[in-house]
DNA sequence: GTGAAAGCGCTAACAA
DNA sequence: TTGTTAGCGCTTTCAC
């Protein structure tokens, strides 16, 4: 592998130079910049982005935290449109993307923040991560630039990209109410979700806006899971036959009901109605597709990767971003029919 | 940041005992090790993997270079998966990932092989790059170490892992031939896809061995996409109107017919019969489910990290890993019907 | 069992 | 415009 050394004694120059020349520095005469980049072309020289980055104590790489980059999670893609989004941005800039993932038993050996140190990445984007994590705060309080993805902190190295989850929420549940549904339950993620908090708050300001009553045994957790889901609606559906349409704060879950629907020959939307959350791939796919609210995870990447490298950059940017979100009617929500 | 020098200084010793001690030397006073390490904990270090990369000369990172990460490639999460795969076996080892997109500009600007040799890779999977890419032969013929999905070329720093691509479209034909089929064309992807190769053989295959005589008329390419698969696949079908059944060389070039057969008013099976190839998520959620030969995407990512890591190590492992596939029996083919 | 010193490939004062 | 020198944080001979 060639260095600079190498260049500099064919050359016949000094070191310096060689390094001035390939970084475009102005004050290196033509003619030997020329022979220079000529050396360096023959003998096929590639920079050892190791040294510099050692030196220039920074290595123009982002570190990706991410914990839905396993087999489980390929029907909820999140993650991975997620990531094709800051990929799309980064692979624009000059940085690369170190892959950290951490659904592995690596991460309770190394924490977030030793892993990104020891890599001496220079900033971090951060996605699916709980908010009780307990390397979370560490990695926050480092003084590491990151960005969170659904995780509201805001310090001077730290920001974070969300949707307007809360609105969301309402809308979906506002819709539901607009064709007559009274009782209207939610199976929601689980508490250490801010997301979850948001599309909670989001249901009862529905709720409260229609002047319904909240009822707090008509809103239970799902954990995000379809699974999960599927229990917990079967045992709400067996036990409150009154209720007219559940409002689930992800798609995965609601197919879980569906799925419970239809084992109970319930059928939908005639007699439920579903609304789910996050716009999946297969959202629209299912039969009947699914109404769901939709976020524009790709998006939601990109921004955090443009908001990450300005921030590297020194561009004095916001460090909040709340994009918006999209009710999608589709085939599983009906006006109310007391039969 | 504290380095090893910090450490040294502290507990009064030198820089080397640290650098002993630290990475579990056998030398060294255990009581100077506890001291060290109590230091180290202490002062929170974390070592400086550029510095140690640098002087040992390898960098325990694997450069993942994929072509599929973009927001099209939603739908055929072919590249998602195998990400998933790879990152499952690399997260348990002490390698990280590091990602290089090629679908950007970025391409045309650095081969793959600059790529790698300025991040100063151990070693590399490739995944989703046509065999005519002018800079694959390039980054096969460096001497870094690399693992190919789906493209055959072995070599002493090259291996790959692969399914049996002509089994498994023999397999898919010769389905649609025991359900009486005679008149079954071909969907293909393009010319610089070794599977699309190898699939062609396995389609040929099946009909020589059914005495059914090869109609390269009804072999055409869809470019493993979707809308243009909708193209070539209504043009087929409206010059060939005794064709039963068409194999798709992918399921999302098969979503494509399946769109222009609706479009045709044409019944699927009851008319036409479906083969596609991937069994990606959609296949078996679209309406009717759709017959397809599996591959099972996230061990093909799992196998090429464990190959390119065992090469790494030293290991001396095959260099080719071939998957068997799987014909998923489902709702797309039927029995041939004259009407 | 420990330390001094060299060096990995690069950048960046400072001097000439 | 160019070269000398030091040093980034680490590992590794070699000597003690």
């Amino acid at each position: 592998m060639t260095t600079i050394k190498d260049i500099a004694k064919v050359a016949g120059v000094s070191v310096t130079t060689v390094s001035r020349a390939l970084n475009g520095y102005s004050d290196v005469n033509e003619a030997t910049r020329k022979k220079i980049m000529d050396v360096a072309k023959e003998l096929n020289y590639s920079p050892n982005t190791l040294a510099r980055s050692l030196v220039m104590n920074k290595s123009k790489t982002i570190g990706l935290l991410v914990s839905g980059l396993n087999e489980g999670a390929v029907k909820d893609n999140f993650t991975f449109e997620v990531l094709s989004g800051v990929n799309q941005y980064v692979s624009d800039s000059d940085y690369d993307l170190i892959l950290f993932s951490t659904n592995s038993t690596k991460q309770r050996e190394k924490t977030y923040s030793q892993l990104c140190k020891e890599r001496r990445v220079d900033g971090a984007i951060i996605q699916g991560i709980r908010t009780d994590d307990p390397y979370l705060q560490e990695v926050v309080e480092s003084n590491i630039p990151c960005v969170l993805i659904d995780i509201p902190i805001e310090t001077e190295t730290v920001g974070y990209v969300t949707t307007n989850n809360r609105q969301g929420a309402q809308k979906a549940v506002d819709h539901l109410i607009r064709l007559g549904h009274q009782n209207i339950a939610m199976i929601n993620g689980h508490e250490f979700a801010v997301v979850s908090q948001e599309r909670l708050k989001g249901y009862q300001d529905a709720l409260k806006v229609a002047n319904i009553e909240f009822n707090p045994d008509w809103v239970v957790n799902g954990d995000f899971n379809e699974e999960a889901a599927e229990k917990v609606a079967l045992k709400l559906i067996e036990s409150n036959p009154e209720i007219s349409a559940i409002f689930c704060a992800s798609d995965l879950m609601a197919l879980g009901v569906m799925k419970v629907a239809r084992r109970l020959n319930i059928r939908i939307p005639e007699q439920l109605s579903i609304v789910g959350y996050d716009d999946i791939l297969l959202a629209s796919y299912v039969s009947p597709p699914l109404t769901t609210v939709a976020q524009n995870k790709f998006q939601m990447g990109y921004e955090a990767a443009k908001m990450l490298i300005h921030t590297l950059e020194g561009k004095d940017e916001p460090h909040v971003k709340t994009l918006d979100t999209d009710l999608k009617i589709r085939e599983t929500t009906k006006k109310f029919n007391k039969n």
